[in-house]
DNA sequence: TTAATCTCGACTAAAACGGTAGGGATTTTC
DNA sequence: GAAAATCCCTACCGTTTTAGTCGAGATTAA
């Protein structure tokens, strides 16, 4: 049930563009931020880029910047573009079905579409601007409850 | 947020035996309806059976059963044990915890803390009985939310 | 013109995934 | 005691994914 280090990645890059204001941030600075290797978030922010989520400026002064509105970014939908399915299952996944051959006999596929319904309620209810000001919610009932640890 | 084909062919396993009610089911006959291979099952059972869920029998009318009534078997706990840890990433898992250099700075903790949570709730709260007897629930609150399709 | 910066495609090493293969040990049945 | 069914165990293997590295090029500001 692993997010990959490229998805973490590219959250803590929105992330600390989210923190910048506007303002163009150069590559090496998120890389320091971020810990993570220039080469390797290059290739990450074009992704994020080309997804329409960032956009950059070249030369000297360039560097790259928020193109959407941190409550516009929703972290299910950034999760889900770079790593897939949020679905554990092909069978439950309401964005990428792949059929079973058990199929309805599947004791199993009802569990996995909890499990995918519970992941998805809390990623998809979750913005940028969410993670900036830590407020994470479970996404049950129409409540608020709220992790905010420190 | 995948789950192998391994965590789930073991899953499949067990329902299996789980319907056997107690009768030794030869690996063959486990095969016919997980629509796994017998050489590929072999070695998910013997993982099993080495984690104590099932009970083997050698020779003529050998097979496999369940070792523990299907009340007892906590279907969380099966995947972790197949799959490893259920928390996205290591930083947020409570079984096998990983630091980052980032921690407390790190904003993305608390969310893959929640959907660590989230995962964990739904699938320790469901029992191989619960599947067999398709009673699924969100785990939410102390309610009784069923997920019973057909 | 130069230096900083992004762009882009190729490459690669290591690990994980999804099995396959084969020989051995045990047990029942005849 | 032989044969057949069945589990036991280890080794191996091809493919895909992951997690990057590398190098050359294009653009822009100063």
């Amino acid at each position: 049930m692993k997010v990959s280090s490229r998805g973490e990645y590219a959250l803590r890059a929105l992330l600390v563009l989210g923190q910048q204001q506007g303002k163009v941030c150069p590559i090496n600075e998120i890389a320091k931020q971020t810990l993570v290797t220039v080469k390797y978030l290059e290739q990450i922010l074009l992704q994020l880029r080309k997804l329409g989520y960032v956009h950059s400026k070249r030369g000297i002064q360039g560097g790259y910047m928020l193109r959407l509105s941190p409550t516009d970014i929703n972290i299910g939908e950034v999760i889900r573009q770079i790593e897939g399915p949020l679905s554990p299952m092909g069978c439950a996944s309401t964005t990428a079905y792949v059929p079973c051959p058990l199929e309805d006999k599947c004791l199993l596929k009802p569990l996995w579409t909890v499990v995918r319904d519970t992941i998805a309620r809390v990623l998809e209810q979750t913005t940028l601007d969410d993670l900036l000001n830590k407020r994470i919610t479970t996404g049950i009932g129409g409540e608020s409850f709220v992790k905010n640890e420190n």
